[in-house]
DNA sequence: GATTGACAACATACCCATCAGTATGTTTCT
DNA sequence: AGAAACATACTGATGGGTATGTTGTCAATC
């Protein structure tokens, strides 16, 4: 009812806030980020922010929701499709890796809160809320395991301990986030170069010896 | 000069502050603790701390230190062997990774510093620490950079772009920390045992399938 | 078509708890 | 006695949250 009529909108309201939210959060962490730092990063105050979301966990909530509608978006498709196990996992995969790639900030956000439950316990937010996002993880993660445990019984891979083949093969796609930095000139092919490399050593690590992958996949 | 006599010495006190600031960055982030929390895990006050640390960033960088030195010493001895290539790797990556499972605490405080200097820029502590630390983790990388170069050339690896093969390895080896919870009944054997699929998984991912390990190393 | 009023969409100002750092004790050993 | 090895008490600044003010927009009414 109040959408700010087709003057020339950039993007949703609440939105920038997540952006901005997310870039800070990314750059600095949850815990060393003030919400005066996110109402600084897109030229606002505090107001803007506790009129859209209730408090600060809550917008890390928000912003890990919105980083996993990206991730559950991404490998869906590929999901739903009737390939071969081996293909199957490469088109998750490939499609996962350069989605790390392209959404550096949510998924750095996302990842360091991960990291925290994971290693602390009851921080870093509401725990209501936190737990609603480890399913979602979870639910994430199996999508994964499903393909892999169709692959190993198929014997199309070798795979020795399910759980640790499948946290080193993630792992590997994430990677990413730890070492790549964003360069001005890199394009989207650069980009696809770059998790196609990822793919095949994920692959490989999975015993997935006897492919050659035929140079292109997923167009 | 000071010593503690030789009553029942524990531990030094120094080092106990490390291990409490080690265990608290761990579960809360650096920027999450507070020097009360530090205190408060050794049962002591923030006295003690300012009385062998500075300031904050300079005990976060005690803590990176003791890691950095835990690291080398750790896969130094493999490093300095005569293996060739695949086996020299083999070794590293079994120190290293068995090393990651059983220092978390100091390993989970160091990771989490470094992803946020890698992402963020200029925070997260004094700049001319980090660069310090930065040298030192660049010196780790470099000793398994070294291993891959020769193992590329002499063809034992199949790898295509070194430095993603570098971090694909070095994330796999270190992927514990995001998921392995350290169980109560757990013996050196079993961690031992999760590093080694680790290490075949790496191994894999690089190309060297021609190697079936005689199941036992580096004993 | 001007007026009004109601509400969305913020900005400003303020409150209070927390926290890094400091200044000053107090104890114990040598 | 003097210094190491802390504890206690305090300070200034920061930050999450709130309370309140201000502005623009739209819809009903006149």
């Amino acid at each position: 009812m109040n959408l700010p009529a087709a003057h020339k909108t950039a993007k949703a309201a609440p939105e920038q806030v997540l952006d901005a939210a997310a870039a800070c959060f990314m750059e600095k962490g949850y815990a060393g980020t003030s919400l005066d730092d996110v109402a600084r990063h897109m030229g606002a105050t505090k107001g803007r922010i506790y009129h859209y979301f209730g408090s600060k966990s809550e917008l890390l909530h928000a912003v890990r929701k919105h980083a996993m509608g990206i991730n559950f978006a991404a490998i869906r498709p590929a999901y739903n499709s009737d390939l071969a196990p081996v293909e199957k996992f490469r088109a998750m995969a490939q499609a996962h890796a350069y989605n790390m790639i392209k959404e550096q900030a949510y998924q750095k956000a996302l990842f360091g809160s991960l990291h925290l439950h994971i290693t602390g316990g009851k921080n870093a937010g509401n725990d209501a809320l936190m737990q609603d996002f480890i399913t979602d993880r979870r639910a994430f993660e199996d999508m994964f395991r499903d393909v892999l445990q169709a692959g190993q019984e198929s014997g199309d891979f070798d795979i020795k301990t399910i759980s640790y083949a499948l946290h080193t093969a993630l792992t590997t796609l994430n990677s990413t986030l730890y070492w790549y930095t964003p360069r001005d000139g890199d394009t989207d092919k650069d980009r696809r170069a770059v998790a196609q490399e990822l793919v095949e050593m994920a692959l490989r690590a999975l015993g997935a010896c006897h492919n050659q992958n035929p140079k292109g996949n997923t167009p």
